[in-house]
DNA sequence: CGATCATGTTGTACAGTGTACAACTTAATT
DNA sequence: AATTAAGTTGTACACTGTACAACATGATCG
């Protein structure tokens, strides 16, 4: 976690993590079957900083669960996509997702409802955040294309007005207003089934 | 294309793709910027394959456009992590995303909404897709931990009600629910604002 | 026509990657 | 005291992305 910290996904290789912790590089396959599988566990590390809501609406802890998970994602950009391709249920995303499951039934959704309810929102929140971090991060990885190719331009006029406002915008307003709509259609949903 | 539809993401390193061109492998550079920039044009001739569609109600051309583009990250789900996390925009993202606008538009929203709500979507169809991408493929890197770790056990029974659905379970509902309800929610809170 | 130049290709090379294998050391258990 | 388990190490393999300088080719222009 240090050296991700420090220096970034990239820099998390056997060999770096085996100088910080000073060993040789292959003793860390005593303690973690694979570099994917040590991905893992700096996922549910970084969820560790998540801490179970006791709000008394079960609206009001969902929203804070993916809030702040939101939050824990955003502090460590380089492991969002990870996390939503390798869900590895860790004891931590475990803790949280727990914690929103009974609150999803709590809001009246039945048993296959309440997991379909909690993917979804899975998929927004980590979604939202991979998005987020992408336009973000690494703005020049090598200057764009070779021999200014200018591709992306000129499509009508919509260009400017779609990729424009893509690049300079809130991904709060992103997460905040897809959280609100889902779960004014879970509710909804519930309503009319009953 | 071709190398990544046959052996995957994996196996396309710039001296793969070389060798199937018959060149050396620094000629690549001559026309991609990068490595990074090449996969970024894998997913744009991805999306190559959706087709800008025609029906009436603009709510049918959003699902539309969502569904069959769900469809085409799926045959290529290698490719899906990096389609959420760099969004480059090439020309058929730009298409599709074209006429996503303008239908939201055509829904109610005014320019900033609109565009909120394509960026929802399209957190939404990655999203889902790259969850369900998790989910469906390789299921054995190193098998499992070294040495039986156990997590992930025992937290109180709610663990095989909430991992055990989940890892049996089917995308589309996922997809197709939360579609519904972002598009409901999408449309009740224009007419909530009118 | 000949010279300049852009475009593309190639060989060589560097610094790094994940991880398999066998040997060894230490600590725990029988 | 003997056996087993857990952890560490050195060496090694087969790769990776890409920088650099040199070379070939076709097009452009005086």
């Amino acid at each position: 976690m240090g050296l991700l910290h420090d220096e970034g996904l990239d820099a998390v290789s056997m060999r770096r993590v085996a100088d910080r912790l000073g060993v040789a590089p292959n003793s860390i396959y005593a303690h973690v079957a694979d570099k994917a599988a040590l991905v893992d566990e700096l996922i549910d590390a970084m969820l560790g900083t998540v801490s179970t809501p006791t709000d008394d609406g079960w609206r009001e802890r969902i929203e804070r669960v993916m809030r702040d998970s939101r939050g824990a994602l955003l502090a460590h950009p380089d492991l969002i996509p990870f996390a939503l391709v390798r869900q590895s249920v860790g004891p931590n995303a475990l803790r949280l997702g727990e914690v929103t499951l009974t609150s999803l039934r709590e809001a009246g959704l039945d048993g296959a409802e309440a997991v379909t309810g909690l993917q979804v929102l899975l998929v927004h929140t980590i979604g939202s955040a991979a998005f987020e971090a992408g336009r973000t991060q690494d703005p020049e990885p090598a200057a764009r294309s070779r021999r200014g190719r200018e591709r992306a331009v000129d499509f009508g006029g919509v260009t400017a007005e779609l990729s424009d406002p893509i690049s300079r915008w809130s991904g709060d307003v992103v997460f905040e207003r897809g959280l609100a709509w889902l779960l004014d259609g879970l509710v909804s949903d519930t309503a009319s089934h009953d």
